[in-house]
RNA sequence: UGGGCUAUAGCCAAGCGGUAAGGCACAGGACUUUGACUCCUGCAUUCGUUGGUCCGAAUCCAACUAGCCCAG
């Protein structure tokens, strides 16, 4: 059986990659090029950089004695994520570029690439259980509770399924690392990834400004009733539930409670008013490949570190599905993603507005 | 020009004779494959200025300065 290994450079892709090794897989590893860096990055600061990126994965497969390769899919990723990424703000919304990466680029044109080179699985370091059961793939929580990713991959289908593995989901973060020490890897000690891959300094806004080739406007904050408390910088800058970086000295700490794209206006507000019981959300995937009838229960989480919290699903008749949710939640946030489980089994989601 | 009020960090603000709360903002860190939230740490040797009383003053007194309000 011929594996290729997803192998981002980090400790995770390095450990699935000896895991699969382990389990008797013929092992191809292979780095996504996904944007270009500036020249000045510095490799071995500790954080992820592109060029370190690819030579540390380089080196771990050399290591583990597979052949590896460097697949160039910057254009991919610009259409696919990059670019819905800076619309989904300039439309007031905050996007999570990591599910739209991991549909279109990671479970879409690398698993093609994969699929093309006559593998029969496509690995990934994401701490997800998949099983096989009753003929149908399913998608479980990993077990270490504190690292599942199962939020990321809510759009994976049946057919991608078929063709995937995730040899980190019975494992503990602890656990993956002692793998990769105990291995050599250079990148054990590596920190956790963060921020948003392709925006090296952590500047966002700025990126979508040059992107779209203007500065959004500034406009007014305002509080509930209208009335104005000050100047925004422009409403890519804010997003729901958002407390630091108003600019504002106020009595108390106020809260974006809602942007309004056409008034370009940001509402202001204690956070008392940031909570909500109903979302409806768009685009949904399920991963069994059917919707379910009528109304089920779930739990249902409304961004990436956040517990589940019950709710019902009711299905509409457009595809939609309107979350009822027991407790009122904080900073529904247009853009994210909704996901739905039941205990600890993923069932879909979709995107919140 | 009379009368009154107020002057504490970038902003709001406690303090009422015993050695500068708190919030916002800001900075750094933790957390993290998104953005946020959250958590931790830092942030006025000094209280408009100058004198005075007192063992001791942001706190009492005086003058000055500035701002606000009422009367003209």
């Amino acid at each position: 059986m011929k594996a290729m290994i997803a192998m981002s450079g980090g400790v995770d892709s390095s450990a699935a990659a000896y895991l699969m090794k382990q389990q008797g897989y013929d092992c191809i590893g292979c780095t996504m090029k996904l944007f270009e860096r500036d020249a000045e990055d510095l490799p071995g600061d500790g954080k992820a950089s592109a060029t370190g990126d690819v030579n540390d994965a380089r080196a771990v497969a050399e290591r583990l004695g597979m052949p590896f390769f460097v697949c160039s899919y910057t254009g991919e990723f610009r259409e696919n994520v990059v670019m819905p990424f800076a619309r989904a703000y300039l439309a007031g919304a905050t996007p999570n570029p990591c599910v739209n990466c991991n549909r279109c680029l990671k479970f879409g044109t690398l698993l093609e690439k994969a699929l093309a080179m006559g593998c029969d699985k496509l690995v990934s370091g994401h701490y997800v259980r998949l099983r096989y059961e009753e003929g149908k793939y399913h998608l479980y929580r990993a077990l270490d509770p504190g690292k599942d990713q199962s939020y990321v991959l809510y759009n994976l289908t049946q057919e991608q399924l078929a063709h995937l593995a995730f040899p980190l989901g019975e494992y503990r973060k602890d656990e993956v690392r002692r793998i990769a020490e105990e291995q050599g890897f250079v990148n054990a000690h590596r920190r956790e990834s963060q921020d948003i891959c392709f925006v090296p300094d952590g500047d966002y806004a700025r990126l979508i400004e040059s992107l779209a080739g203007s500065v959004p406007p500034p406009g007014d904050f305002v509080d509930l009733v209208g009335r104005v408390l000050g100047r925004h910088k422009g409403i890519i800058h804010y997003t729901i539930g958002q407390r630091k970086g108003l600019g504002l000295a106020l009595p108390a700490p106020l809260y974006v409670c809602r942007i309004d794209v056409e008034k370009n206006q940001v509402i202001l507000g204690p956070h008392d008013a940031l909570f909500s019981r109903l979302v409806s959300v768009r685009d949904v995937n399920w991963i069994s490949g059917k919707a379910p009838e009528g109304e089920i229960r779930v739990q249902a989480k409304l961004r990436y570190r956040q517990p589940p919290a019950e709710a019902t699903a009711e299905m509409q008749e457009d595809g939609r599905v309107l979350l009822r949710f027991t407790e009122p939640q904080r900073a529904v946030t247009p853009g994210q993603s909704a996901v739905f489980y039941q205990g600890e089994e993923l069932l879909g989601g979709g995107i919140i507005e």
